[in-house]
DNA sequence: AAAATAAATCGAAACGATACGAGTAAGGGG
DNA sequence: CCCCTTACTCGTATCGTTTCGATTTATTTT
């Protein structure tokens, strides 16, 4: 039905080398080459990547596998790896799997049986398995956001640890005694890292309690319900650090339906808000992953990766703490 | 290097056509099952999909390409198409062209030569030319959101028109005279259909005002700029409507920003915000389109073409207002 | 203008899977 | 135990492209 390589040789009278080289960049006679390309537009040629993948083992194509899209974390990142890579002629297929662990793995595989050419993974689980399936391939792979026991990969994180502790200080600083944590799930390795901040930070001065650490599960809802527990109990706290977008979100909405007041009733520090901290009186104070930059530097590296130039490697960039109304 | 069904075959000492059977699920003896699955375990086997794709031209993918994937009404749709198609078998591939008419057709072009058996899109022009090359190579192609001139697709939208015109009314019924609309551009599909159901629920009662529309660019910074400017011009506006997400928030932002309430200052009716809306107090009224439903019907069509079981269609759902404490 | 070099072109053989028609083994009835 | 039906199994051709070594054509050098 649609037109091949074989149809373009025999109305041209070319051989399907000649063809096959002009359609890859390689220069042919001038005059051969307008016989192609007026056969191409009377035919309607398009390539067959199918058949072309299967002989060069090359696709152009980068797989990225996310739990979640639905946040601006995800997208941002997203949008900016799209950027680098299509302007390098790449294309991008985006997996989300929902969180689910199972769905995370058929997602992987069904990139690899796209054959892609890299993985930029942001991995579930931190142990490492589901990357071993994409590196035991020997594909190009980069692990965003989380350090997971592979060794194969390559690695852009933050520094969560560290960022965690500086927001928490801030709020030391200002003399809160009662700080809470709102954080997920600590076999995560970005919960589990900002919670380690979130101690080093009240352990140096004596004001560590285990009790004003909640999960808020990483979600809105998980973070509302925390909050409002808080709230009800009349917990004596005075300042709150919440450790992810969702969270954020959904301390907020339980500190707005309950009617208290940031920061007359509770110094408040989000996280990943940026946007949204904006429609809130008074604005947020947040921590903020370079999102752009994680997005570009995962790109790059995996370029480099399948170019052969690099090895692997982990990437740690700075998370800055924005100045905000809502901490006194 | 990776193992093929020839590997398979001459381990087992059965032939191709047998592994080929066991692996589409064509029932084998049981030793030879037994055999091929042992032989499929030791060589780590994966089926080529790109050397299947080119015999069969089928390639159990659905191609899904929207202009943005940084809002929930994109990511809910997606979400709700994926489940769909995932749950019979079919792997989705989900292009976002951030609004940019070029790489809108690169993607498009991009998802053609994965060679994807169907296609659900999100036009950014509705003149239906960039659904023509879809359709004229008879790729089954289902569009969502906004009404185009290609006639061979079939479409899943929501009645803007109608559900405008319930929202404003119900502010005219309260007795609001001057009531602004911050909508989007003309020519874009939704735009318009909300921009005329708007008008037509102020034309019975002869309060139309020109300038009371405005535009807001679709965008939360448009809308911002737009909902400031009409704030601080003192316009005597008791009313508001604002017909999409990301509009809604401008506005909100403007609104807190400015430091002005509601619904005391202006009532508020905004779009597609249930979640978020709850997090403002009061609790904003909105217009909600039934976006799982969207999703779902888009996939449930398009495998129904892909099947051959059904032809072009337009389908037409319905959109909903939650009420809310914005109104007054 | 001939020789040497460079640049295009060529046809056939892959890549790894499926489709086809025909052949072979298993199971059941007489 | 043989025949017949049913159920697997088989080898080969094919999908549309690239690759390869070899050949032809064009260009430059002498």
């Amino acid at each position: 039905m649609a037109a091949t390589i074989k149809d373009i040789a025999k109305m041209t009278k070319l051989g399907y080398a000649t063809i096959s080289a002009y359609l890859n960049g390689v220069t042919v006679r001038p005059k051969n080459k307008i016989a192609i390309e007026k056969a191409i537009a009377e035919l309607g040629y398009v390539r067959n990547e199918y058949a072309r993948g299967l002989k060069t083992r090359k696709t152009m194509t980068i797989g990225v596998l996310i739990p979640e899209l639905n946040n601006t974390f995800s997208t941002t990142i997203i949008s900016e790896i799209e950027d680098c890579l299509l302007s390098k002629g790449y294309g991008v297929i985006v997996c989300d799997c929902k969180t689910d662990i199972s769905l995370e793995e058929r997602s992987l595989r069904f990139l690899m049986s796209k054959m892609v050419d890299g993985l930029v993974i942001m991995p579930i689980n931190t142990d490492g398995k589901l990357i071993d399936i994409a590196t035991d391939r020997g594909i190009p792979t980069v692990v965003i956001d989380r350090i997971t026991e592979n060794k194969k990969a390559s690695y852009v994180v933050i520094n969560n640890e560290e960022a965690s502790f500086e927001a928490v200080n801030k709020l030391v600083e200002l003399g809160h005694k009662n700080i809470a944590l709102i954080t997920g799930n600590q076999n995560i390795y970005t919960a589990r890292e900002r919670t380690n901040g979130y101690k080093r930070a009240l352990e140096g001065k004596n004001a560590l309690r285990e009790d004003l650490i909640f999960d808020g599960l990483l979600s809105v809802e998980g973070s509302y319900t925390a909050m409002k527990n808080i709230i009800e109990k009349r917990l004596d706290i005075t300042a709150l650090f919440v450790t992810n977008y969702e969270m954020t979100l959904g301390a907020i909405i339980a500190i707005n339906e309950l009617g208290k007041k940031i920061p007359q009733d509770y110094s408040f520090i989000g996280f990943d808000n940026q946007e949204l901290s904006r429609i809130f009186s008074p604005k947020l104070a947040t921590v903020n992953q370079p999102l752009k930059e994680i997005g570009q530097k995962a790109a790059r590296k995996l370029l480099a990766i399948i170019d052969g130039e690099d090895t692997a490697e982990t990437i740690i960039l700075d998370a800055e703490i924005s100045e905000g109304d809502s901490i006194k």
